[in-house]
DNA sequence: GGTAGAAAGTGGCACAGACCACTTATCAGG
DNA sequence: CCTGATAAGTGGTCTGTGCCACTTTCTACC
């Protein structure tokens, strides 16, 4: 039964194949020529297509052709895509890494990537500046089992899920919170804020396409230089909203 | 040149008129009788129908028919969407209304709300309570011009936004920033927390079809009961995802 | 040799029709 | 009176086809 009955679902996932073993702004094939090899109608290759342009995985350009995007879930996907914004424009962001081990994951750790306590995990803690400033204090964790060869150079990178993908994991989701606190005294010293400033607290787990919880990311924002800023449309065609966006779904009432 | 020759556009621009002028959960026309009135195929009905969908103004249900959906941009944005939502689901909402008045804007909401200073604002306060719970501040604006005949019970309704559009106003787009705080004196009272816990400021600015400031409301939520929760999917069918959802969307390389 | 035009390839839009899956209301049977 | 089968109505999927608009490339003309 899990055997995809739906064409459209069939194309869907050849499309994604396509996307994950093509490098970032390579063509795919023309629509027709996909209605050819998949044995299914324009149509249904167009609604396949359609539905990864919006989640934004493809890039179609009228009279070119159809293209990979950038993936768009990294580590900067907080700033990236705007669903979080530096309050004027942001800097160039640079990090200093302050620790770096492979430890075993402990029990809060473990607990959130489902692993033993006594399992080992990648571990870096970096303090991430702006033009040299202080913003935020970021703890990196992932299984060993996920990626054994993984480097600090890897961690290190900006594109981190771009490597994670070399190592055979692909990531497909993340869930975030973000909730207020206040900084405590190392931090507030990392940070060069006073003690008890108001600040964010971010933890976002990832999970690849087989399930498994393969990060776990756990920061610490400056109040007085980070804000969320979102933008809600009702009613008006998406085409008016440029990458700076969050759209809500609804539940049916 | 302004006039639609896309039948696509002839029939989302049909489909956002029915929505407009039904309530909240009133069905549109069935696909095929939809077909007949605007002399086109299903198809493009549907392919109308399904960006809609996507935008959250319609929901679709598998042999009932197709319902206006409740305009989701409202007071509950923030907790119906899940795109904020509470440690564990949420109880029932109520508010005590602690101020209302019809004063001048004053300096620092008239330049949000693009007014002179001395132009009359519908001004409310209230204090938002989950289970008889405090939860949060909120302090709401309106322009009297926007909505000359706004009652108070129209600002205490839960859909507010439902009856700004019974006073013509048509509300299309928010843009809300979030950012830690902490509590003052007085805050802290209302909401029974200690002065200096953590605390989320929310703002958000609406604007209206035509571009107007509709309404700048100002929310203290209390850190320790409201967490920002938002799901980021990369390649999974958005199928998966559920209303506690925040698409991000990418721009082209 | 340079340039303008034609041709080929791409995605964009739309049609008419067929069949399936789900929900609801109706109606006959117990 | 209640229950279960049935039929009608709805959205869900897919086909095969045609034409248009845009981009790139090649070619033939000047």
């Amino acid at each position: 039964m899990a055997e995809a009955i739906l064409k459209r679902e069939r194309v869907r996932d050849h499309l994604l194949e396509l996307i994950e073993t093509h490098p970032a702004g390579a063509p795919i094939p023309a629509e027709r020529v996909l209605c050819q090899q998949l044995s299914v109608s324009r149509p249904t290759v167009r609604s396949a297509v359609e539905e990864l342009v919006n989640t934004g995985l493809l890039v179609r350009q009228h009279g070119r052709g159809t293209f990979v995007a950038r993936a768009k879930i990294t580590q900067e996907m907080v700033s990236d895509t705007g669903s979080m914004s530096l309050p004027q424009a942001g800097g160039t962001w640079s990090s200093r890494v302050l620790e770096h081990a492979r430890i075993p994951a402990g029990a809060r750790v473990g607990r959130r990537l489902h692993l033993s306590p006594a399992a080992d995990i990648h571990y870096i803690a970096r303090l991430r500046l702006v033009d040299g400033e202080p913003m935020a204090l970021e703890y990196l964790h992932v299984p060993a089992l996920v990626a054994p060869s993984l480097t600090l150079h890897d961690m290190e990178s900006g594109d981190f899920y771009e490597r994670l993908r070399e190592h055979g994991v692909h990531v497909s989701e993340a869930v975030q919170s973000i909730e207020p606190t206040v900084v405590n005294d190392s931090e507030a010293a990392l940070l060069g804020v006073p003690v008890l400033a108001p600040a964010l607290l971010f933890e976002r787990l990832t999970t690849d396409a087989e399930g498994r919880q393969v990060e776990y990311v756990h920061s610490i924002y400056r109040g007085d230089r980070y804000r969320i800023v979102s933008r809600l449309t009702l009613g008006a065609s998406p085409r008016n909203t440029v990458d700076v966006e969050a759209r809500i779904g609804n539940s049916p009432f």
